[in-house]
DNA sequence: ACGCTGACGTAAC
DNA sequence: AGTTACGCCAGCG
């Protein structure tokens, strides 16, 4: 807790990703109408460790690659966990990403 | 108090 | 089309 309103809302938008689907940290970012801060969505990521709730494994780059895969308590947990909701990881990026792509924008934005 | 770094993304060369 | 540079925000040395 006690994270800034930005990381707060950052955690919103991920606890509300969909089992079974990814987003982007720039999708995040851009929903919050700071698409350029994008890194600072990545590294509200890593405090999300401490935060139950937060699948950040369901949160990739703009390529669909599991970049922060390695931050996890194993490299391989973030794809484990993928593969457990039916989504497909080969080579450290999701496969059909742009299908399974959940944007918030898209799917929040009134 | 200042500066570098970092789970990204876009623009420029 | 591949590589380099910059912006953004917060945490840490």
């Amino acid at each position: 807790m006690q994270q800034s309103d930005f990381f707060q809302s950052v955690f919103q938008v991920v606890k509300l990703i969909p089992k079974g689907r990814v987003t982007s940290y720039g999708a995040i970012a851009a929903y919050l109408g700071t698409k350029k801060s994008s890194r600072t969505v990545g590294y509200a990521m890593n405090a999300s460790h401490a935060i139950p709730g937060i699948p950040a494994h369901r949160v990739v780059n703009r390529n669909g690659m599991l970049t922060g895969k390695m931050h996890f308590d194993t490299p391989y947990r973030m794809q484990e966990l993928l593969e457990l909701e039916g989504i497909k990881v080969e080579k450290d990026v999701v496969v059909e990403f742009k299908e399974l792509f959940w944007d918030p924008t898209l799917e929040l934005e009134l």
